[in-house]
DNA sequence: GTCAAATTAGACACTGTTGTCTAAAACGTC
DNA sequence: GACGTTTTAGACAACAGTGTCTAATTTGAC
């Protein structure tokens, strides 16, 4: 009925042809379908549908359901780990305009990371599946979140340096801001629910000012007034 | 081969007993097992020999499984709810040590809210089957974490009034407060971790100097320096 | 002790899923 | 255009889980 070529046509930007395309359309279809039904619940059948490809291929690429499902989780955990560090590297290096730099840069955490696709699913996947497989797990807690917090710390260690910060605990720093910035997530994330550009900047502002108050250089005291009135919404 | 009154005594403080009992019973199993395998994963014999029950009394008490899930789920909330409110029934409610008042009282919310078996049930199974039961959690969401918010804002406003606290947005104070609060356990707790009572008194410490540092009243500023001694872990 | 209600073990039909196998079709590479 | 590889649809056995039914047993209240 359908040609390969229109079906490797699914969701993603250039159609690899091919095996690997193959390959691909199966991790995304399986992503979708254990993220929705969990590993028990989802059936291969209904991966291969998604996939747009037979249930027998499938089985060619990975011996069975639970090869299926580490090489899914696998491929998230990478994807996002990607975008994390990638996120991470535009930390803002000047400390001009800290409360504007910074809340963009929460923006942009939670728009790629947080409130991603891939973040969710990741997240649920921790949570679900977490147990079953600990190594899989804490490998990628080890390479991601810890990492993040390592690498936020020694960006907060910067600032602090260049005098704009008053931090005495870097990792706690970190911790807290990433803690702050999720804050107005976690409920609506869970749930499903859409964060709007808008909503998204204003919860983000709220953290930085947050932050800044706690963490700031006494000198820059005039930040807290100037923001309370920049988050007006 | 064992009777019904060994039966009962499961890890229940007042072992109730006939029909109550194995109704309870039941609900603790399938908490267990639903808990740990998921809605799909989970299988009705399991639940019924973790009960110490026959598969027919499950059928008996709740006719299908989609019925005992409900129940359970109920269950679970009615009783982190319950905590929940008691809990924050124990705010301070005098502004003198104020720092350690409220450490005492993160660490409570940490201790019967957050780390209970309970409460990581429902973190659980709101992420894993939300989607599937909408109104279900949306109840929930509301009876709970939102009026938890709207409770602990009201309270922030109380010791605003006093003066020692600078508040502009008392809801948006609450979120960060439990956001701070909680900052130690997102990674901890996804992975079964537990903390140390030592831990939790460090974090909950953390947290409360935090939120002091950018919502305490300016006068108060000795604070900063006397808890990052207390701190030193 | 009696009796109604609850519980039990076990058998049962039914359904859905996994994973294998086949023969036919489509692919891509030369 | 030929040939080896990949994919496909469909049938298939094996199995696990749901929910029903029965007949025997146990329970608790009187």
């Amino acid at each position: 009925m359908k040609s390969p070529s229109d079906i490797i046509i699914k969701s993603d930007d250039h159609p690899k042809r091919g095996q690997y395309a193959k390959r691909v359309s199966i991790l995304d279809a399986a992503a979708e379908v254990f993220c929705r039904e969990g590993f028990s619940g989802a059936c291969i059948d209904e991966i291969a549908a998604e996939a747009c490809v037979s249930r027998q291929t499938v089985y060619n690429h990975y011996h069975e359901k639970e090869t299926l499902f580490t090489a899914v989780v696998e491929d998230v955990m990478k994807r996002v780990n990607a975008v994390l560090f990638s996120t991470l590297s535009t930390f803002p290096d000047t400390s001009d305009n800290l409360q504007e730099d910074l809340t963009a840069f929460a923006v942009r955490l939670t728009k790629n990371c947080t409130c991603t696709h891939d973040g969710k699913f990741l997240r649920k996947l921790v949570l679900q599946e977490g147990d079953r497989y600990p190594h899989l797990f804490e490998v990628w807690r080890q390479q991601g979140p810890c990492k993040t917090t390592k690498a936020l710390a020694a960006l907060f260690a910067r600032l602090n340096h260049q005098g704009v910060l008053d931090i005495d605990d870097f990792d706690l720093a970190a911790r807290q801001f990433l803690a702050l910035v999720n804050a107005d997530m976690q409920m609506v994330v869970l749930f499903g629910g859409v964060l709007s550009d808008e909503e998204l900047q204003v919860s983000a502002q709220n953290a930085v000012r947050t932050f800044l108050r706690a963490y700031g250089h006494v000198t820059e005291k005039e930040q807290g007034s100037r923001i309370s009135a920049l988050s007006g919404v």
